[in-house]
Parts: structure tokens; sequence; C-alpha cells
DNA sequence: GATGAATGAGGATTCATTCAT
DNA sequence: TATGAATGAATCCTCATTCAT
């Protein structure tokens, strides 16, 4: 019985009975999907190609992914999850003692770094070619930073209702977004220049809000 | 530019026609192609279907555009020649005496206005959709502003070295292109907040550089 | 202007302008399809393969019929307009007055032929594999010419209701069809027999009915 | 013959007992191809979507049979065994006794119960999809049931020469599968009336070569 | 015996582009 | 010039079948 010999080999609560090679296949399909996100984007990406890049047919590759959207969804969710485990603990409810600007690079700094090593996740976290279309695939890494953002923020920012909250993390996140593409996109010897200007905008637009408690 | 090829080829006014008669078509195929890809995206308008949505015959599309690439770059031309003549001469150096907070005013309810009329500028301004690659069809629109900025910038922050003025132009037009997709996916009773934001973003980001003149 | 073109060369109000060579496509394809769709049947039958048999391209074929289905649909409003066009008028009110044996040949006879010469006729007559999932591409000619024996049989069978003629078109026409079968499988020299008994089946089972006026 | 391939190879309990198993996964196997080919036909079921069905993976289906052909040639073994443990004795040499309409309704009423409770018989038992090619995993029941048909009409009607009987056996086994078609997708109200007409059909067919004698 | 992984050719369909008329 | 026809490689995806564990 498959149950069983899974049930030894993981504590897990998927239930998916799937074997070692398997494992391995997904992990390889995702990597090989990140390359080929970040080479040619999303759209520009296809299916065949990420089995060529990941070494498989494409038989393969439809033997774990229903389709091209659910890489993109299963990418992004395993990008989130590493994102939290090497990360996301970093931040903790201290931080929200800090004064801003030490507050940004706490939360920025990692971000950016992880950015750099999974420039996947940039690609995935903006938003669809075609504003108000909402694509699955980007949604889901998109709102959950986004609940991220606001809750920090509603803890950095308790004086501030709600609806303000919102549409400043909205706000605070597109920014960052956008910084990132620039210090992405700059030459190493300005990368740290653009993120200092990132890091700029940021403060001088959230101090005020700070001061008014 | 296919008007000054023109222009040095024929004087006459047989040709003249003729051309009058292409100049229609071609605005004809642009405004089509801008409401294709306003729809679709870039990547996801095809050829044949920026055709049907003008009401021509793909050979005649390719008679006017060597390939899809050239209909966009050459909407993006269109677009800027159309922004400079609507609102472009709205800013005149006597602006650079304004306030920050007037200048910006002065500066972006043109520029967002606009944008709303042509949604399809916003899609081209737009960096490529995998950073780092530039294809020409967006950067045409995109320098062209880009530079723009920079002018506004060099001649209302003098004291600025130039470097430093590339560097925030980037990072303001930049912040400009996500504010204005927030601005326009957002609800029509939520755009006037969003506006206001990406406004104070910007001038909390260079009322400090102002301040140092 | 192309409708003024089109309008001169053809007297058919189909708003469609297509060109001559077109027209020769769409025929080419259609026996290509008919012969494919007689070698594999319809669901062994390929895009690919039909437009291989035509000797154009799967592009070429696209350009004229937006999906396998279509091939069908129009190959079957195409048998149907030239079965009507060959053998249809051939029925006439006065066969109503006719001995039923004869009127057996009269419609019979023609039917046959007719089966003979366009082979895709029975696959596409042929009600879906999946019995109570109707499939349009077969539905048009089998409801078709099933309508067809309910009006003979309504103008045959004065005497006998609705609900029963109804009844018994059904009837025969699914032992047309499956005498068809027979007689397109058998032997060369088996094919008159099956003929006769074919026409046998019919004649007894519908003679007692006539007998009731 | 698998069961013939293993008794002859094995008399001992273990074996047995591993073909036990197996036996339990072959019927397993055979009822989920049965749903599957009811549900999509025979070429639009895949071995995957049985294997599924049956709780299997796609190997284990392998093992016991080398390819689709031979699962549904299996099944049509299996379905004919069925046929003949569950009604087919109850044929016997005095039913050639009776009369006509009576020896119909002894043949039929059980066929169109079986066929009722075995959707799958009706799928098997019809030809090809493509007249004239004979594919093996519709042929076998096909010509068994013919065969049967052959040796009661033979009985029956003992003046009637061989090549006729074949040929009747082909009208009457044509004309049933259609018929039964008709009950088979007749609206449970109407399922009667169908099957007064299949039998009214083949009652007034062979009534006259009967009274020959 | 059973599993799930792996295959790769083939399916329908699209699309940027070129060609003949 | 304008048209619609033509292309063929590429797209996403499926499937019968085989293989490793």
């Amino acid at each position: 019985m498959p149950e069983a010999k899974n049930g030894s080999e993981s504590g897990t609560a998927k239930p998916r009975r799937r074997q070692a090679r398997g494992e391995r296949r997904i992990a390889q399909l995702l990597e090989a999907a990140a390359n080929v996100f970040c080479t040619t984007g999303y759209s520009g990406a296809s299916t065949n190609s990420i089995a060529r890049e990941a070494g498989v047919s494409p038989g393969t590759l439809y033997q774990f992914f229903p389709n091209k959207e659910a890489i993109a969804v299963e990418l992004g969710d395993h990008l989130l999850t590493r994102w939290r485990a090497t990360y996301g603990q970093a931040f903790t409810p201290a931080h929200l003692e800090l004064p801003l600007d030490q507050l940004l690079d706490a939360v920025l700094d990692p971000l950016i770094q992880f950015n750099f090593e999974n420039p996947a996740f940039g690609v995935l976290m903006h938003g669809p070619d075609i504003p108000g279309q909402v694509t699955r695939e980007h949604d889901a890494l998109h709102s959950s930073m986004l609940t991220r953002v606001e809750e920090v923020l509603a803890g950095y920012l308790p004086a501030t209702p709600e609806p303000d909250i919102t549409r400043v993390a909205h706000t605070v996140f597109a920014v960052f977004k956008a910084g990132m593409d620039l210090i992405l996109a700059a030459e190493p010897a300005e990368r740290d220049a653009y993120t200092t200007e990132l890091k700029a905008v940021l403060f001088r637009y959230l101090d005020p809000l700070v001061g008014d408690c």
C-alpha cells in the first residue's frame, strides 16, 4: 500500500503519493521554469522550452503540472515558501519598535537580496501584462506580499484608518516593485545607489505618516 | 521616420495624394493597434487581429509596417507626438519657477489625463516584460519620456550633479509608472486618492533635493 | 472596393468576399476531408491529415475552417446540397400515389446510389459514437434526412397520428442506415442481394401501416 | 486466452492465489473499461483514463493487457460469457417450436434487458467506425452474436439455403443493433414503444420466410 | 505485481510573415 | 494598393506505451 509507504517516509499530510524521483523532477522543472521565465518572461515561456531546459520530454512536464499556469502558480508558492523560510522570520514584532529607516533596512535588504538570488520572484510578483485582468499565476505571489505589507504597515501606523492603510500598502508595494526593477536592471556599480534611492523614496513617503502618531 | 523618407523622395502632388491615403491607413492601423494592445497586451496582440480591428487585410498591414515591432514603435512615436501636441507645450520654462507641489500638479495632471485618454501610452511606456532586455518597441517612448524628466529635473535642481539627476530621473519615472498603473487599475472612486498618493510620494521624494539649493 | 468586385463576379448573396482560389481550396479541402473521414472515420481524422490529403499546409485549412467540427458540418451541408441537387428533386408528390414497393424503389435507389458515390455521406449520417451525446457535426445531416423521411411518411400514411409517424420515421431511418452499411460492406456480388433485403425489411414493415388506410 | 495459459502453467495453490488477485484486477479493469467506453466511446477512451477509473496505475493495466485493443477484446469476451451465463441458456431448442412472435419475445427481451444492464455490450457489438475495416476489438462480439443468430435462423428456417440464411442473419442482426440503439437513446417513456417497433420490423421481415416452410 | 515516471510522436490550433492576383 | 491565400514552425497538450524502482 503506497500510503503506508509514503506515510513512513514523510510527515507531511499531502495525499499525493509521489516517488522521490517525482519530487526531484518537480524541483527540476520549477527551476527550469524559473530560468525560462526570467529569460523570456512568462508569456514568452513555452512549456516545451521549460521541459527542454529541464532536460525532460514535454509529456513528463504534464505529468506534474496540468498546464503552464499551474507551473507559475507552483513556482510562486515555492518562492514564497522559500522566502519565508529564508528571510521571512527575520522580521519580528520587535522591528515595529525601530525607527523607520532601520525598519526599512530590516525589511528591504533581505527582500532585495532574495530578489537577486531568485529573479523569477520579480517576474511573478509583477502584475499581469494587461492591467485589470488578474491572472492567477501572478496574483498569488502579488497578493501574499501585499497582504504582508499591509500587516506591517498596520502595525507600524496604528493611527491610520484601514482604507488608508490599504492604499498606502498598494502604493508602497508598487513603488518597491518599480525600484526593485531599477536595481535589478542597473549596472552593478549603480545598484547600491539605486537601493539607497528606493529607500529614500519610501522613507520620505512614510515618515510623515509615522509622525502623525 | 517615414515622413522624412517620404518627404525627400516626392514633392509632387500625385504622390502626395497617395501618401495622404497611406497616412490615413497608417492612422487607422495605429488606432487599431492601440486598441488591441490595450485589450490583450503587446505580446498577446497578433498582427492579424490588428488588421482585423482596422478592417483591413494582413497584407495591407504589412505594406505599411515591416513587422509587429514596427507597429509598436510607430504607435509610440505617434502617441509621443500627440502628447507633445496636446499637453506638451503646456510646460514652459516658467514652470521651473513654481514651488514643487505646483510643478508636480502642472506636470502630472496632464500626463495622467493623457494616459486615461490613451491607455496604449501606458502599455508602451512600460519597460519590456523581461528586465534587462531592451525591446525596441517600448524603448523609444520610454527613453523619450525619461529624457524629458531628466531635462525638467536638471532645470529644477540645478545644484544636483548630472549622474545624480539621471538616477533621480529614473527613479521618478519608475515611480510615476507604478503610480499610474495603480491609478488606472483603481476603481473610479479611488482614482483621485491614488493620484494624491502618487503626488505625495514624488513630492516628498523630491522636496529635500530642492531644499538643497 | 472588394464588394463591388465580388458582386460583379457572383450572384450569390453571401457576405464573404472570397477569391475564386479560395472557393477552389474549400472544395479541395472538403473533398480531402471526405476521403479522410471515409478512410479513418471522423474521430480518426486529423486536421493535419486532411490538409496533407488536400496538399496544403495546416494553416491554410484553418483559413477556411475554424476547427475540425466545422469541416464536418460544412461537408455535411455540401453533401446534403449535392444530394438535393442530384437526386432530391426526383421525388415528387406524384410518388405518393405509387404503391409502396415502387415508392421504396423510387426513394431508395437514388439514395443508395448516392451513398456509393459519396461514402462520406454515410459516415456523417450516422449518429455519434456515444449514444445520447449529440455532436453537431453529424446531427445536421442526420436530422435533415430524418425530417425528410418524416415528411414522406406523413404524406404516405395520412391516417397515422403524428407521434407514431415520428417513431416510424426513426425506425425506418435507422433500418435504412443499418441496411446501407450492410450494402456498402458487402462484396460487390452480394450488393444487389442486400439491397433487395433492405427493401424487403422496409416494405414488410410499412405495408401493414399503409393497409390501415 | 489467459485462463488457458495460466491454467497450464500452475496447478498449485500459491500461484492460484496470485491468479485470483489477477482475476480481480482484470475484472476491475474490465469494469472500468466498460464505464469509460460507454462514456466516451472506444476511440475516446484512453488507457490512462481506464486505469484511473479502475484506481490503478497505467503500468498495472499493461501488466494484464498488452494494449488498448486487447482490453476491448477481453471485455467483449467477458460480456459474451456473462450474456451466455445470464440469459444464454434461456434459449433452448424447444424455442424453435414457438410461433415467430413468441420466439422473438423469447430472444429479444433478454437481449434488450442485457443491453440495458451492460451498455458497453452495445458499444462493442457495433461494427467499427470505418465500414469495411474490421477492427479486432469489435469483431469478436459481433461475429459471435452473428453466428448465434445464424444458428437460430438455420434452426427456425430449415428450408432456407445456407447463403440466404447468412444474408438474413446479417440483416436481422443489423436491424437489431439499429433498433437497440433507438431503444437505448429513447426517453424512458418511449422505450417500450420502440421495443415494440423493433419487434414489428423483425417479425414482419421474417414471417414470410417462415411461411415458406 | 504494482507504482508512478518517462517518453515522444502526434493532435488541434495560432501566428508572423510572404505571395499571387 | 489592397486583398485574401498560403505558409510552416511553434504553441499547448494528450496518449499509448515502456521503464525503473
